[in-house]
DNA sequence: GTAATGACCTTGG
DNA sequence: ACCAAGGCCATTA
């Protein structure tokens, strides 16, 4: 399987400096595939229980809505994790996404 | 090999 | 400005 495209989103993810947070689309985009931001999404859903912790609670949707949070082992352990990182997220919506948001660009 | 699904994004009316 | 539809990529059935 090409779990290379899988490797790709976990490196990028777990690059996601702490209380920071990142969107599929600009994952999707440094990995170059640009339009690929659902794929994203699909291999954050098989992160679910590995080895390396994948802080898939630092990815949100383009609208900084906890999109993926009902994907998640205890649907609340997302609002637990991203608290632990003292991001406010209130009705499943981060606070100030816009100021916490993080671009994998920004290693380049 | 074809069809359907999915933690999305972009563009059109 | 708001609502709706389409598209692209990868995986699974």
């Amino acid at each position: 399987m090409d779990q290379d495209f899988f490797e790709r989103v976990y490196d990028v993810v777990r690059q996601v400096p702490p209380g920071r947070v990142t969107t599929y689309g600009a994952i999707a985009r440094f990995l170059g595939s640009g339009r690929s931001a659902r794929t994203v999404g699909y291999a954050l859903n098989a992160c679910h229980g590995l080895q390396p912790s994948v802080p898939a609670h630092r990815v949100v949707n383009r609208n900084g809505q906890l999109s993926g949070k009902h994907h998640f082992d205890p649907v609340a352990s997302m609002e637990a994790l991203l608290a632990a990182e003292k991001i406010s997220v209130v009705e499943d919506r981060i606070l100030d996404f816009e100021r916490l948001f993080w671009d994998p660009e920004c290693l380049l």
